[in-house]
DNA sequence: TTTTATCAGTAACATTAGTTACAGTTCTAT
DNA sequence: ATAGAACTGTAACTAATGTTACTGATAAAA
């Protein structure tokens, strides 16, 4: 664990912090598709991302689902909550996009670090900031781009985030993210095919024009 | 300006700290209309909200405006920025939606105070938090709602902060906050009138289901 | 190999939202 | 008092999105 700490943390905290991360943190593998976070858990530890990447999603009354954003190994944001302090319930949902590789931190040190080492400070309110530009962002998309603009956008991301320009996903997988419905997918998909932009097969789409 | 934050502050922060305010914090009083943040201005200082009603929109590249929520008194997130730490821009645009008085305070004090004073940090934090379930709330209601549903949930909303069940406001107005167009809106309004919900007259609206 | 389930393509249609155009009303300024 | 501006209502149309229904293709299971 303590390469990884370096190698990805070392240049945003100072050793003591890191060695402290490296006595109470725990690694876990996460295997594609894992549900990493359901809506309504209590999170009693903080996540920091060391690879891989993570799809965040939001789900209305009626389980209706939307993808807010990816979160990405490379992210200086590796913070999946804004739950952990205040022990709030989480109003998100988390999913391995990737196999990932994560170091579970307790709630108690994140508090009690905070306090005592300025840079986990900085960190967390860094990650808070990015988070916010995150969905910011997701509104701009929901609110001002029409489906088929959300729909490649949603392809680009895929393959940007899985570092593959072949996105193994179905019409139906992707309609339940954008939220809408899977006849409507592939009808978008096909036009976006005519115009050059993906090449369309069973179960695997790949994108052109990153 | 010292009774105000007492009254409004003195349950969250410890004396000292109501102190440093009163030394540091300049009181602005905002008619209702005026710009308080624009898109893309570096923040300089931090409003806590002592009275009143702020708006908090988006808006595209072309200009298209999104409201994203009310910041009201009673909030326990007085905090209209998530730019003031990291001297970063601003990515939304803040105007008075009732005559509204605040308390600026310095970002220096700010980064100074998350150190000092334990109180402060957790102020911050929880500001962090409540502004990020209300973004997801602004996700939401985009994502899931209609347009009729989004309408009368933004007349409850607007009845709700200014405290008047009697909106003064023109559809224009209207379908600029919510992104869409004046005869939308109107046609909207008429369903709603008919369902009895609300009552419509030039330039105002009532809210009779609240 | 046959059956079954999943996946993708497409047509036809319904609903919602956006656009254009115009008329009537109310307010404001001269 | 009158002209002009702003506001609202409504019709007619277009565009985008959602729904239903059915098809053939492919993969997985029996």
């Amino acid at each position: 664990m303590l390469e990884d700490l370096q190698q990805h943390y070392g240049y945003l905290f100072e050793d003591e912090l890191i060695q402290e991360i490296n006595k109470v943190g725990v690694v876990k593998d996460i295997p594609e598709g894992a549900q990493l976070i359901e809506i309504g858990d209590y999170i009693k530890s903080m996540p920091l991302l060391v690879s891989g990447a993570i799809k965040i999603l939001r789900e209305d009354e009626e389980g209706d689902e939307l993808i807010l954003y990816f979160i990405e190994q490379g992210d200086t944001c590796a913070m999946t909550l804004s739950c952990c302090l205040g022990s709030a319930k989480s109003e998100i949902r988390a999913i391995a996009e990737t196999d990932t590789k994560l170091i579970m931190i307790p709630v108690e040190k994140m508090e009690e670090w905070l306090a005592k080492y300025k840079s986990w400070q900085q960190f967390v309110l860094q990650s808070y900031h990015s988070r916010m530009t995150e969905l910011l962002e997701a509104i701009d998309t929901i609110a001002f781009l029409k489906m088929d603009e959300r729909l490649f956008k949603y392809l680009k991301d895929k393959a940007m985030v899985n570092h593959n320009d072949v996105i193994y996903v179905t019409h139906q997988q992707i309609a339940r993210d954008l939220h809408t419905s899977r006849v409507v997918i592939s009808r978008l998909l096909k036009t976006l095919e005519i115009e050059g932009k993906i090449q369309l097969q069973r179960n695997n789409i790949k994108v052109i024009d990153l």
